[in-house]
RNA sequence: GCACCCGUAGCUCAGUCGGUAGAGCAGCUGACUCUUAAUCAGCGGGCCGAAGGUUCGAAUCCUUCCGGGUGCACCA
């Protein structure tokens, strides 16, 4: 290639580049370093890369400072994504970042060697590059790397968005994740502190011998809550099949077949709307341990969430936007039954129906007449008790028709043996002594479903496999399930689920 | 699903009473060998989310649709 053609060349660019279209700029330009012979998705060098915080850590006045003989100096490479030229002519300064951080670099002509400050001039905000050279400190006191060498590692054919205010608008954000990671520092750490969070997660149960397996995500017959699930077809099978709404049921087979602790945590899929608290699929973690119940399970819930708390986050106390909750232990432990005559009246349960819905409308209640007793109680619960539960309390001991499929209580048939942990306003996690007995099951089943007998249900709506699993003797446990998106919200203080999510879903734009 | 709010350049945002489009960053050209939101001079860039309507005239007013946000409902 001849100085004469790559100039020709280059004031052909200036003509088109006058246009608007700043893609059609950048592959012009792209063509242009082709025709220099520069190569632009070239292989990684084969060195050895220092990342741009080592490279921080690693600089000491001694072997890098003025009285150091510039060949004596070591010499670095880096790889990452230039985010900024600050153009001064000769020389130039730009900053490149990897995934430990920033880092400026300093392009002097006279060093890097006219050709190659030639290329240089030419990369664009957004290229990724590797360079090397030693390590300095400027005038101002930045510690910067002088480059002695450069290679484009790839192209890049879009603009980045603004240095100073970045990607704001959260449509962007959330369609385009990989802009917001580039753009937005605090969404990069939200997504390190969930993968933290997982990982304690599972830690933390490994560590108490509890077992992570996988069950199906694809499921003939979904269970193991009640919500409506997203429906496929198995071309091989020619049946329908539907993605789980939870793994329950496959656990509890695992603890008939002898596996006495164990958990999953992964993705369930719920055909519902889109909203602040819901994205479609979710993580959930579902802990089952034998011989244990809801008080045991209290007790794991309680430990894991304050370990995972001090490990990823340093502390136990979490801010919010609007609260601070203090996860410090014990946590509070109260009846169903006491929370409720504590905020809405000692005489609570004694009133009448009607002075009930009179004491609802209260606090602005609206009740409708086919309510129970139980049900205005709930509503008036969820509406003025939960959201001001900040710090951490179990709730025990609720009443069955809130909870069908949870063992009742010995002393208290009206009640259940669960408990719901409620936080910053929010349930957070359920736990229960789970049901194992399979008569009193296949009842509750039926009653789910607003049928009598088997014959009545609908064929392939009770998951009889899960029934017999338990006829061969499921032994008693204790069983809980926290939705970990939910979970890291709260302790990251973020108020959105697809703030913690990497890639929520969106409604697909069309034409 | 219902209600309210939003959609203007690659990004962040102005745009008054309806008179036909502006800035900063990014980009391009030039100057500058320690800058850091570099600076200075100049230049280009728009189907104003889409389609209808009202009007002499619409980014602006009306209707519908698309997408997003928030609240409610559904839902753990």
């Amino acid at each position: 290639m001849t100085d004469e053609h790559t100039r020709q060349e280059s004031e052909e660019n200036q003509d088109l580049d006058a246009g608007g279209d700043l893609r059609e700029q950048r592959l012009r330009k792209l063509e242009d370093l082709q025709a220099r012979g520069v190569e632009v998705f070239s292989d990684p060098p084969d060195k050895t890369f220092t990342s741009a915080q080592q490279a921080y850590e690693s600089f000491t006045e001694a072997e890098t400072g003025e009285e150091t003989e510039e060949e004596d100096k070591p010499r670095f490479t880096l790889a990452g994504r230039l985010t900024a030229k600050r153009d001064m002519g000769k020389s130039v300064f730009a900053d490149l970042r990897d995934q430990s951080g920033r880092i400026q670099l300093y392009a002097k002509k006279n060093i890097l060697g006219e050709d190659a400050f030639e290329i240089f001039n030419l990369l664009d905000i957004g290229d990724i590059v590797a360079v090397e050279g030693p390590l300095f400190k400027t005038r101002k006191g930045e510690i910067t790397v002088r480059l002695e060498w450069i290679r484009l590692l790839t192209k890049s054919l879009r603009t980045l968005p603004e240095k100073w205010h970045g990607l704001t608008d959260v449509e962007q954000r959330h369609r385009h994740r990989y802009l917001d990671l580039i753009s937005n520092s605090s969404v990069r750490e939200i997504f390190r502190k969930r993968t933290e969070v997982v990982r304690e997660i599972r830690a933390f149960l490994d560590d108490k011998d509890f077992m992570e397996v996988e069950t199906p995500m694809l499921q003939p017959l979904p269970g193991g809550a009640a919500a409506e699930p997203f429906e496929t077809y198995y071309a091989a099978l020619r049946s329908p099949m539907f993605l789980r709404i939870a793994p329950e049921l496959y656990l509890k087979r695992l603890l008939t077949g002898g596996f006495e602790r164990v958990y999953e945590l992964n993705r369930n899929f719920r055909n519902e709307g889109l909203s602040r608290h819901h994205n479609p699929e979710f993580t959930m973690l579902e802990v089952y341990q034998a011989y244990g119940d809801c008080r045991s399970v209290m007790d794991l819930t309680e430990e894991l969430i304050t370990t995972v708390a001090q490990n990823v986050l340093g502390t136990l106390c979490i801010s919010t936007e609007e609260n601070t909750v203090d996860l410090s232990r014990p946590w509070e432990r109260v009846r169903y039954h006491d929370l409720i005559r504590r905020h809405l009246g000692e005489d609570w349960f004694d009133l009448t129906d009607q002075q009930r819905r009179e004491r609802a409308q209260t606090w602005e209640i609206t009740t409708s007449p086919e309510m129970t007793e139980v049900e205005i109680t709930q509503e008036v619960y969820e509406k003025t008790i939960e959201p001001n539960l900040i710090n951490p309390v179990f709730i025990t001991e609720l009443p069955a028709p809130l909870v069908p499929l949870a063992k009742k209580c010995r002393n208290n048939p009206e009640t259940v043996d669960v408990f719901e942990l409620v936080f910053n306003g929010q349930e957070i996690a359920p736990g229960y002594s789970e049901l194992n007995d399979p008569l009193e099951q296949r009842q509750r089943l039926l009653e789910q479903l607003g049928v009598e007998t088997v014959e009545q249900a609908e064929e392939g709506q009770i998951d009889e496999d899960f029934l017999t699993a338990l006829e061969y003797g499921m032994p008693p446990a204790g069983g809980m399930g926290i939705g970990v998106d939910r979970l890291v919200m709260t302790l990251l203080g973020v108020d959105s689920i697809r703030e913690v999510i990497l890639f929520p879903h969106l409604r697909q734009k069309s034409g």
